[in-house]
Parts: structure tokens; sequence; C-alpha cells
DNA sequence: AAATAAGTGAAGGATGCCCTTCGCTTGGAG
DNA sequence: CTCCAAGCGAAGGGCATCCTTCACTTATTT
């Protein structure tokens, strides 16, 4: 009763939010998280106004749609720090958030341009955490580049943004070059040539607020 | 009087074709490829008209103002020929065009997301053959990893674009980091886990399609 | 200096998307 | 069975951007 918080929604209405979120995560997946939500309800079948009426706004939308997604980030952190072999976990771990990005353009575009939505902070802070250990426990067993750092994550999955951006349809396997690639320049001992580090290395913070003013700027 | 296309410009009209220019040269470094036309106009301190009397879309305008980018990119590439040093002109070509990214949002845009307009094939076949043959020479001085090819130069400049999607406010100097290890990646030699090849390989013709079918769907 | 070809700007459709309103319909409790 | 709160769909207001039209102005030519 008391209990969740819209459990108290009509057995139709219900049905009709499922159909919602079940077009949105298509959609979203397909076309990004900037399609007209007017097609999404096109999809699911239902007015624009039920669909306005279940989700005061597209950030509402995109949170409960990137929810799960975000979970399953989670999930593959913490399920990379139980991995014995310290490179494979990071190794695995980069190419599972990079095909996860590469499975859903909702994904790709919410995972690098912000992090939207409060509800999704907690969650997105624990799978932060994770890889910052499972990074370090490769470091430290001499695996990965001394100066590997979390931002580099953040780097890597933006890089792969743009590749897939722009070959998803005709190369969709082509990210996997890429990051081929970059896991060849993350083993230790691999750099003669040492890439610079980002500079006075911005702060997560500084990171995120400027995500969120590019974004709003486009 | 036959002879030059436009060479027919009163005084005047000329005067605006060029304020339009050098707006659209700011607009488009600025902003990217998608600012409101009108914006451009109102920078240049002319009518809306005009700048459609003078280019009658917006591909016109944006295939004016990324001419003598793509000549830069030529010219660079025709450089690196001439360095001695197989690497160095390797590696200080892959920078040069990164940076030119960094410098202008409408490079970024205009280089990754398709080449547009047919003013531009000449020129940028040209550069892609010099490019080629740089990165021919890298290789077979055993400088660049034997399975480095020119579609992986796209790939970079595609990663480029993402990252500086994200960061060009935060942190302009993050592409930096990223070329950086991606250079590293690319010298002969480092790899003891081999990053996949593009599978098939998709030809240039089925990226180029790609990408302007990618452009259209947005 | 007058004629005329060319250029200019203010205004105005057309489209696509966001989001809201309001009268009708319907599920489900009494 | 009846009733009504909750849900629903059709229609529409608002805004931004693209691109065009047309009456007026200005540069050049004779």
């Amino acid at each position: 009763m008391d209990a969740c918080k819209r459990r108290g929604l009509r057995k139709d209405a219900e049905i009709n939010r499922e159909r919602i979120v079940a077009a949105a995560r298509v959609a979203f997946r397909e076309g990004g998280l900037d399609v007209p939500l007017e097609e999404i309800a096109r999809r699911a079948e239902v007015n624009i106004a039920t669909l306005y009426r279940r989700f005061p706004d597209r950030e509402a939308l995109i949170e409960a749609i990137l929810a799960d997604r975000m979970a399953e980030f989670v999930e593959a952190a913490e399920a990379a720090e139980r991995v014995d072999d310290p490179w494979e976990a990071f190794a695995g771990l980069v190419e599972h958030i990079c095909g996860m990005q590469a499975a859903d353009q909702g994904v790709t575009e919410g995972f690098t341009s912000c992090f939207p939505g409060e509800a999704l902070e907690a969650p997105r802070a624990r799978a932060l955490a994770a890889v910052d250990r499972v990074i370090e426990r490769a470091r430290h067993a001499g695996a990965l580049r001394a100066d590997f750092t979390g931002q580099d994550l953040m780097l890597i999955m933006m890089a792969n943004a743009g590749v897939l951006g722009s070959t998803r349809c005709a190369a969709p396997e082509a990210w996997r070059r890429l990051i081929g690639l970059i896991l060849d320049a993350c083993r230790a001992g691999r750099a003669d040539r040492i890439a610079p580090p980002l500079p006075p290395a911005p702060s997560a913070e500084d990171m995120r607020n400027a995500m969120l003013t590019a974004r709003l700027h486009r």
C-alpha cells in the first residue's frame, strides 16, 4: 500500500506503461536519446498524452530506461573484481562496457555525454568505485601501465562513442579494432613513448559539469 | 566575363560574401556544422536572405568553409611525406590531423561524419593518397605495426571526435592523452595481444555511404 | 543622369518537435 | 448495477529552424 511508489497504477495504465517502456527501450537503442517522444508513443501504440502523463519529461523516461543498463554496468564491474587474472579482469571489463555501448545507442549517449538523472547517481558511483578497484589491481599486478587512471576509462568510452557514431551502420564491428589497439597501449611495459597524462587532471566534478553544459549547448 | 564563376559579383555583394564566410568560419569552428544559419547571418550583420542568395543551402556554405581546411589536410599529409624519420612523419601527421579536429568543431564533424560536397572530393582523395604513402613508409621501415591501414587512421579520427565532443570545453587537452595512448599502440613490436583487424574490411565506398546515411538519419 | 540589372531586408509560410488542455471512456469499488 | 476517480486520445498553442517571396534600394553602365 504505502510501499512502492507507483503500485497505485490501474491495471490498464500499468500495461500502457510497460508498452511505453518497451518501445522506448527499442527506440533509444536504435535511435539514440534524441528520438522524438512522439515516435516512441507511436511505436507503443499509445497516445502522446499518455506518455507524458506517465513520464513528465524526456529525462524521466531516459532515467527509467537507463536504470537497468546502469545495473548491468554495476554488475559487470563487480564481476570483474572476481576474475582471477588482473589483466583479464581489466580487459574484459573494458570490452564489456564498450560492447554495451555498441549494442545500444542510448547507452552510448547516456554514458558519455552525461550521466543523467539523480536516480542513476548511486549505481553509477558504485560502478565507478568497482572499476577503480579493477584498475588498481591490474596496475599493482604490473599488468596495466602505471599511469592509467579511471579518467582514462572515461576517455576510452568517449572514443568508442565517436567510432560507433560513425560506423554503427556500416561497420558495426569496427569498435573492436579500436579497443584492441587501445588495450595494446594499456599493457604495462609497452610504452617507450609516454602518452602525456591529462594535464592537471580535471576533477570528476569538472568533467561532469562540462558534460552537462555541453549537452545543453546542443 | 565567361571566366570565373562568381567574379561577376558586384563589389558590395563581394564584401557581404566575405562577411558571411568569415562569420561562418567562426560559427562552424565554435558551434559545429549545425549552427542555425540565421545565427551566421546575424554574426555577419547581413540579412538571412542575403546568405541564402549567396549559398543556396547549408551544404554549399559548409563546402566553402571546409575547402581550406581540407587544403591544410592535403598540405599536412604531403609535408609528412618529406619528413625524414618514417615514424615521426606518421606520428606527427596523426597529431596534426587530430589537432585540427581539436581546433575546429566544424572540421571534427565534417571530416568524420561524412566528407560533404563533391568539391571536396578531389583534395580529399589526394590527402588520403598521401596519408597512405606515409603509412606504408612507416610500416616498411618497421616503425609502425604491420597491420595498420588507412582505415585505422579514420578510426583514430572518429575516436578523437568522440573525445572532443565530450571534453572540448572542460578538458580541451584530453584528446592528447587519447592519441598518445593510440600512438603507443601503433608502434611496431609493441603488440603481444593482437588487436583484431576490421573484419572483412568494409570498402571505403561502404564507409562513405554509411556515413552519408548516418548523417541523414540525424 | 537615367536606365537597369543586381542585391537587400522585412515578413511569412512550412515543418517538426515539445508539451498542455479538455471532454469522453473505462476499470473497479461499493 | 452504479458511480466516479483515473486514464485516455484528439486537438492545439508555442517555439525554433529552414527556406522563399516581393517590394525597395543601390551599384554599374551608357
